[in-house]
DNA sequence: ACACTGTTTGACCGCATGGTCTAATCGTAG
DNA sequence: CTACGATTAGACCATGCGGTCAAACAGTGT
């Protein structure tokens, strides 16, 4: 008899994934409020006005909530991106999207933007090292440097490091999740300008010849 | 009869300064390797061969451990910085200068920021909210913003928003220290000659007329 | 020998955590 | 009505946390 705990059977009941995305809601708004050590079972619990029996129903621990957090906002923000890359065909227009669409879903998606941050930075297991971040490759910078290495081939961008400047860029997208939260003057259409004309001047759109 | 815990007396004891900088090691230690929350009083104490009752007895709690180290470690950076921008006299190298003596001193002191980035970026009040980020003005930021400013003003820089290209350069600076512990083939010298050029390609250094 | 101050220990406390378990509830099919 | 699976609440547990406390130890001047 494993039927106790729920674990994503192949047919979810109304009730299971109703009550599955509350609780993912619920837990991305007391991480986003409160952080990490602030996101206990409990707290979480109170938040959505259920036992906290309900959501070790629904998942099979703290850690399963997480990573679920994780991977479903982690999802939609990759299919967001990907769609807006879709449109654009040269390399520099394909970067401003990238940059553009980033910011924009942070902004429509802060609290679960800055949710998963809180996650990723904090979560780690029990041999210490974290649980989400990448130890080899990390997929996101290695998209991000392939764009700017097509741009370089394709001669549209100077010859800079593609993957030390994928991570400058990166760091300034990343940046903007803490910045919404915790100052009210940030002025997001403001930063994403400046970012654009800071990417467009470190790729070099539009230079072909070397003029030394 | 106050004479029970030591808080900073004006003659401080042998044993007490040399207690205080080694547990303010074994914190710093234990921070970067496991994080916030693997911070323990115990672990720390564990990791100086000591009671945890020593701890407490130099510092009158964990927020007086992690301030002093924050204090510290943030004091002796700025001394660093402020020392190499005294050499510089242009904007262009005071910026330079500035990205350089950030990401060397990073190279020199990686567990120490770790450690700050670590405190500062989860330690919370008793009311949620952020112990150590700054509420209203960021003076890091607002530093780096005069340099770019008085940049210019001099007519050395083009003309982008100080504030939010401020936000850009030290999110490329602060993202390094996750870097250098996370990834073990991140190259400090390439990043930093990486930055460097991004930062002056994004003042526009050397230029002077408006071409438009 | 004594007292005094600085230092250290280990037992202990209250509390919050993630997680388990049992029993109760609800809706629906027979 | 009954039976059954899905769902929920609440009591409970072991663990680890930050912090307190009384007692012991070490050195030093008298």
């Amino acid at each position: 008899m494993r039927s106790n705990s729920v674990q994503t059977g192949s047919n979810p009941t109304f009730t299971e994934s109703a009550r599955r995305t509350q609780i993912m809601q619920c837990a991305i708004e007391v991480l986003a409020e409160s952080g990490y050590s602030g996101a206990s079972l409990a707290e979480i619990a109170r938040r959505a006005g259920i036992s906290k029996s309900v959501v070790l129903y629904y998942f099979s621990g703290k850690d399963d909530l997480l990573s679920s957090v994780v991977f479903d906002v982690y999802g939609r923000a990759g299919q967001a991106i990907a769609e807006a890359l879709s449109h654009e065909t040269s390399p520099g227009e394909k970067i401003a999207a990238y940059v553009r669409t980033n910011l924009h879903f942070l902004e429509e998606h802060s609290a679960e933007i800055r949710a998963v941050v809180e996650i990723v930075s904090n979560a780690r297991g029990a041999d210490g090292t974290h649980s989400f971040v990448p130890q080899g490759e990390d997929p996101v910078l290695a998209h991000l440097e392939k764009l700017l290495r097509e741009g370089q081939r394709s001669g549209d961008f100077r010859n800079f490091d593609a993957h030390y400047l994928a991570i400058i860029i990166r760091s300034a997208i990343d940046t903007a999740s803490g910045r919404l939260v915790v100052d009210p003057s940030f002025d997001l259409a403001a930063y994403t300008r400046e970012l654009l004309s800071v990417v467009e001047l470190a790729t070099g759109t539009h230079r072909t010849e070397d003029s030394s």
